[in-house]
DNA sequence: TAGCTCGTTGGACAA
DNA sequence: TTTGTCCAACGAGCT
């Protein structure tokens, strides 16, 4: 008699390789169906990142028809879903890779009892992070409030070595019915917008290894640095990869080490950057409220302003606050769905310091925009950057966007990439933004560029200050 | 328990 | 030009 086969519930672990709970299955000898269930309810990504994910599907489903298997796709809400395919095709156990956001655990748990209840085996594997986060604790017992100490916790931790990739998946007798992804509209909200970015996208786990490899390689010895620097390629733009689970954290986690040991100073800060991932799911799972509320509590008095509309809070989100450094990172994040670093921390620091706007509405644009998206890890961001995080004493860490191009875009590269007219030399992307840009937003590539700050870098300064002061 | 040190990512100003 | 100090003073984490 056949065994029954197993739903391997596919989420943000679309990859063959390093694969936990996909490795253990395709080992069982049970057929294995694989499955992706778009839950718009529980999902609710923003534009850029739901083009991106139904990109990331579609390339994963063909992986899985490259190695004899495939990827049923389903819409609706997880459990519905879950429990039609059991009806179906008589599956005895769901398998799935485990999140650690405050959403995909309630929903998780519910999906674990429900299906426990009706007699069907459910288990969860690690994979989304390199320590999961009831893993690390303070010498007391407590979470970590603090990056460093959790650094030196984990930097020296036993990691198990990455799997080897699945290279056959049994397949069930017969598939179930699958949709068709294109009926998704995945990249509805994309507008315009979708012809531009499709320049910028890296897909799939064969393109996250090399883009790993290729950073290794040229990148790492000069990471320590060149990851400050604007207007230069050194970072390793992993992120959007990490997101969707192209590549698991332990294949780079791993691979930095191998450096680090064979004297690669810049891996310790790749290691670390790769930490501070781990970190943003540490504090998310510790303290859940971090994704909607102000992680102090003494900061809900703060009078933030709360109105996406306004005429300073348009001009953030669409490049034009006349503050050269923070328009063309804005820009750059429009046309290519992807911000430095840096760049993220200027534009968080002038909207929430220089005009006084909330977090969350600083997070909620970067949800649309970003296609590396990440509950965790731009809570943890934008609430640093606010100065109601988990950090010490940054209500005066107010960043001059003049000061940081001086430091991190001396030669003006970066600027002039993205921002047209206020540089003769304007770079292809410069253009791109104009042709990416909904129409209804009224600009074009010959309008004139804001001749002063929407609010001054010294006065804005002073007035965030003063806020700070006396808030509460 | 108490005391000590330190805190990813900064800016302004003085010397 | 570069470097050091202060901003205000808290709380995390360790010893």
């Amino acid at each position: 008699m056949t065994q029954s086969a197993i739903l391997f519930w596919m989420r943000r672990d679309l990859r063959l390789s390093d694969h936990e709970g996909l490795s253990q299955a395709a080992q069982t000898g049970r057929p294995v169906i694989p499955v992706f269930i778009h839950d718009e309810a529980v999902d609710g990504l923003g534009a850029a990142p739901k083009w991106r994910m139904g990109l990331a599907v579609s390339h994963f489903q063909e992986v899985l028809q490259g190695i004899g298997s495939d990827l049923v796709l389903r819409r609706g809400p997880a459990l519905d879903v879950l429990k039609e395919l059991i009806a179906e095709t008589g599956a005895g156990a769901v398998w799935w890779s485990r999140g650690y956001d405050p959403a995909s655990i309630a929903r998780d748990t519910a999906v674990k009892s429900s299906l426990k209840a009706q007699g069907v085996a459910a288990h969860s594997f690690a994979g989304h992070v390199l320590f999961e986060p009831w893993s690390v604790q303070t010498k007391t017992g407590g979470y970590y409030k603090v990056f460093t100490p959790m650094w030196k916790a984990v930097r020296g931790r036993d990691l198990a070595p990455c799997v080897p990739a699945v290279r056959a998946l049994p397949a069930p007798s017969h598939w179930p019915a699958s949709e068709d992804i294109s009926t998704w509209g995945m990249g509805a909200g994309m507008q315009r917008g979708m012809r531009i970015l499709s320049k910028h996208v890296v897909v799939g786990e064969a393109a996250a290894q090399a883009r790993l490899a290729e950073f290794i390689d040229l990148a790492l010895p000069e990471y320590a640095l060149a990851r400050d620097q604007m207007g230069i390629r050194g970072t390793s733009m992993l992120s959007e990869n990490l997101t969707y689970g192209e590549i698991s954290p332990r294949m780079c986690f791993h691979a930095g080490r191998m450096s680090l040991s064979m004297g690669q100073s810049g891996a310790e800060v790749f290691l670390k950057e790769l930490v501070w991932r781990d970190f943003a799911y540490h504090l998310a799972f510790h303290t859940p409220h971090i994704i909607s509320e102000n992680w102090r509590a003494e900061w809900d008095a703060f009078p933030w302003n709360t109105d996406e509309t306004t005429p300073e809070v348009v001009a953030w989100t669409q490049g034009r606050t006349g503050v050269h450094l923070v328009d063309a990172a804005m820009r750059e994040l429009y046309v290519t769905g992807y911000m430095h670093n840096r760049g993220r921390m200027i534009v968080a620091s002038y909207l929430t310091k220089h005009l006084m706007t909330h977090w969350k509405i600083g997070q909620a644009w970067f949800a649309q925009c970003l296609l590396d998206w990440d509950p965790a890890s731009n809570a943890m961001g934008w609430q640093w950057s606010a100065g109601c995080g988990p950090d010490a004493s940054p209500y005066f860490r107010v960043f001059n966007p003049d000061t940081q191009a001086e430091k991190f875009d001396p030669d003006r590269r970066y600027r002039a990439r993205y921002l047209a007219q206020a540089y003769a030399d304007c770079g292809e992307e410069a253009r791109d933004y104009f042709r990416a840009i909904p129409a209804s937003w009224g600009l074009s590539f010959e309008d004139a560029y804001p001749p002063q700050p929407i609010v001054g870098l010294a006065q804005g300064r002073q007035r965030a200050l003063e806020a700070y002061k006396t808030r509460g």
